[in-house]
DNA sequence: TGTACATCAGTGAACGCGCGTTCACTGATGTAC
DNA sequence: TGTACATCAGTGAACGCGCGTTCACTGATGTAC
C-alpha cells in the first residue's frame, strides 16, 4: 500500500504569497532578469497557468513583489528612527536593507518603478516610503507632493551609496563602516547643536 | 537595367563600432533588457553570426558598450571641471549624462558591473572614472585604491540623484534645478572661503 | 606583375531552450433552497 | 440535513516567439614568392 506522501490540498491556501516568496528566492539567486513566471510556479509546485488566477501577468506579479519590498523598506526605516539620530538611523537602515536584499532592491528600482502608475498598490507603497523619509528629514508632516531639496539630498545620498555598494564598487567589508562615516560626517540638514 | 542600390562591400569596415552603435540605439528605446545580439545585428544589416567574429558573446558586446559609456562619462566630467566650482561642475555633468543617456547609464550600472573583473577594458574604464572623481574631490593624485569617504560621499550623492531622476521619482522638469540647488547647498567637502 | 595560397569576415541553416500566455478542461468547494 | 448548482482554483497541452550559439560553408582580401 502506497503512502499518501502529502495530501496536497486541491486549493493551495495562499498561492499569491507563495508565488511572491518563490520569486524573491529567485531574485536572491539570479537577480531580476532571472525571475520567470514559469520557474516561479515550478518552485511553488504548481502549474504555470495557476498564476493567472491571481496575477494578470508576470509584470503584475513582479509589481506586487516590488510593493512588498517598499513596505518592508518603510518598516525597516521606521524601526530605525527611534534613535537619537533619526536621519542617520534611517539612512543606515536603508543601506542595510539594500545590502541584505540586493535582488529585491534592484527589482524595486528597476524599470517597473517608471511604470508604477499602472500598479496602484506599488505606487502607494512607494509614496509611503517617500513620505516617511520626508517626514524624518524635515520633521514636518507630509505636505502634498512637492519634493524638497533636503529630502532629496538625503535620499539621493543613501540611495547612491546603496547602489554603489551592491554594484560591488566598494568592497563589501568596507561598505557599512563607510556608510557610517559618511552619514555621521554629513549629518544632513540637522542643525548643529553646541556640545554640552 | 537595375541600379546597384549600394555596393555593400563584403567587409563591413567597422562592424564592432556599428554593433555598439546599434546596441545603444536599442538601449535608448527599450533599456538594457531589450538589447539582443540578433536584433542588434539585424539593425546593422548583418547576420547574427557575424558578431562572433568580433565579440565572444552577447555579454562581451554589452561589456564593450558599457566601457564606452564609462569613457564618455569621464570625458563629460573632465570637460565640466574647468570651472570655478570643479566638484559641482563634475556633479552636474554626471547627472546630465544620466538624464541624457538613460539606457546606457542603466547598462553601465547593471549586473555587468559586478562582473567587470571579466572584462579588462570595462574595468579600466570604470577605474579611470573613479580616479577622476577622486582627484577632483580630494584634489590629490590618485592614491592606490583605497576609497576615501569624501569621494564616496560625493559620488554617492550624484549617483543617487541620477538614478532617482531616471527612475522617474522626480518630475523631469524639476530634476536639473533640484540637482543644482542640492549641490550648491552642500558644496561637498570644499573648504568654505570667506566672501571677498 | 602574376600566381598560389592562407587568412579572415562574412553567410544561412539549424540546435535546443525557456519563455509568457491562451485554451478547453476538471473537479473540489461554497451556497441556496 | 440533503441536494442542485454555480463558482473558482487548479490542470496539461499547445501556441508562437525570439533568443544565443554552433556549424560547415563561401568568397573576398592580403601576402609571399
Amino acid at each position: 500500500m502506497e503512502d499518501t506522501p502529502a495530501p496536497r490540498p486541491y486549493r493551495h491556501g495562499n498561492l499569491p504569497n507563495a508565488m511572491r516568496a518563490a520569486a524573491r528566492s529567485i531574485l536572491d539567486e539570479a537577480g531580476p532578469d532571472g525571475v520567470g513566471l514559469r520557474e516561479t510556479a515550478r518552485r511553488v509546485g504548481v502549474s504555470a497557468t495557476a498564476a493567472y488566477r491571481h496575477f494578470d501577468s508576470k509584470e503584475d506579479l513582479l509589481a506586487s513583489v516590488a510593493a512588498e519590498g517598499f513596505r518592508e523598506l518603510s518598516a525597516a526605516m521606521r524601526a530605525a528612527v527611534d534613535s537619537r539620530e533619526p536621519v542617520i538611523g534611517l539612512g543606515l537602515a536603508y543601506v542595510e536593507f539594500a545590502l541584505q536584499k540586493r535582488g529585491l532592491f534592484r527589482l524595486m528600482f528597476g524599470p517597473l518603478l517608471v511604470e508604477r502608475g499602472k500598479y496602484p498598490s506599488l505606487n502607494e507603497a512607494v509614496n509611503d516610503a517617500l513620505s516617511l523619509i520626508q517626514q524624518v528629514v524635515t520633521g514636518e508632516e507630509r505636505r502634498a507632493h512637492d519634493d524638497n531639496p533636503a529630502t532629496l539630498a538625503a535620499w539621493g545620498l543613501v540611495h547612491g551609496l546603496s547602489t554603489l555598494f551592491i554594484d560591488g564598487l566598494v568592497p563589501e567589508s568596507q561598505a557599512r563602516v563607510m556608510a557610517e562615516k559618511i552619514l555621521l560626517r554629513s549629518k544632513p540638514e540637522s542643525p548643529r547643536v553646541a556640545a554640552p
